[in-house]
DNA sequence: AATCTATCCAACCGCACTGAA
DNA sequence: ATTCAGTGCGGTTGGATAGAT
């Protein structure tokens, strides 16, 4: 609303965080708590916007962080939740919360579009029918049919939670699937999380399966269902009209099925 | 060895939303 | 009802790196 952005302040550094810089923010944020944002840069002396700050907290610096290679079940889950939620990508990172949705977002765009437009080249007869009209009736048959397929494999997606179980697809042997033994700093952020680690396991549980089964997910970050809700919305058989609205796109699991 | 091209991902930007004043 | 600070979110950018030529 006509308010300048905080970055355009003089003097704000911008570009990648230094280490000093993080082990500033986290003390700040062990000391105070992960709120405030905008006293962060004042009160600490960095040369940040608040917006920065909070930026590289919640996408690096958080405990609970995973990182390297996305798991098969978190590709699958990440595929139907798309399908279902469009690049609401906050909201399904809720349901990986130890992947931030910048995370989420990266992967998309670098691995799995081009994996589904792949599939879909290679696959024209679904393709076609994909952006072919459908006639009443048909219609209703295939989202029904979308809708199974969907249950199905969130479902196993849901039920698989083995975190060993990493991808091994020829697009995860692209440079940055070596993330894990990067030896840049960006690897050392795990360091500094983790001696955040148990501090914030008193504050907010890591994951995802255990909080839809214990309590309702800490929605702090914003707009984050719990994971029951959308599983009681989703395995409900009674879709209600205005619900589906979110499954018109639902069809693309037809070729995502098929790449597994 | 040098250069070009493709890929990845951390970080930034701008808009939208929320709640307090 | 309006304004505005604070925050969240999605799209985009740009630097670093790897691979190809």
């Amino acid at each position: 609303m006509g308010r300048p952005p905080c970055c355009e302040k003089f003097g704000v550094k911008k570009g990648p965080w230094t280490p000093e810089e993080d082990i500033i923010l986290v003390s700040y944020i062990q000391e105070h708590g992960p709120a405030n944002w905008r006293s962060v840069p004042t009160n600490t002396g960095l040369l940040r916007c608040s917006k920065s700050c909070r930026l590289r907290w919640t996408n690096y610096l958080r405990p609970g962080i995973k990182r390297g290679n996305f798991s098969v079940q978190e590709e699958k889950l990440i595929i139907h939740l798309q399908a279902l939620l469009g690049n609401r990508w906050a909201t399904i990172a809720s349901y990986l919360p130890e992947r931030t949705d910048n995370d989420i977002k990266n992967f998309w765009n670098t691995h799995l579009k081009k994996k589904l437009q792949k599939v879909n080249n290679n696959n024209n007869t679904i393709s076609n029918n994909i952006h072919q009209p459908i006639p009443k009736g048909q219609w209703e048959r295939r989202l029904q049919t979308d809708i199974n397929l969907a249950k199905q494999a969130l479902n196993e997606a849901l039920r698989i939670n083995n975190p060993t179980d990493t991808i091994t697809s020829p697009t995860s042997t692209s440079p940055s699937s070596s993330s894990s033994s990067y030896p840049t700093y960006a690897s050392s952020t795990e360091n500094i999380s983790r001696l955040l680690e148990g501090w914030m396991s008193s504050r907010k549980p890591t994951n995802s399966l255990e909080v839809s089964e214990t309590e309702s997910k800490d929605t702090s970050s914003g707009g984050q269902e719990p994971l029951s809700l959308i599983e009681t919305w989703f395995f409900d058989d009674g879709l209600g009209g205005e619900n589906n609205e979110g499954l018109f796109d639902l069809s693309v699991d037809n070729v995502a099925c098929g790449m597994f």
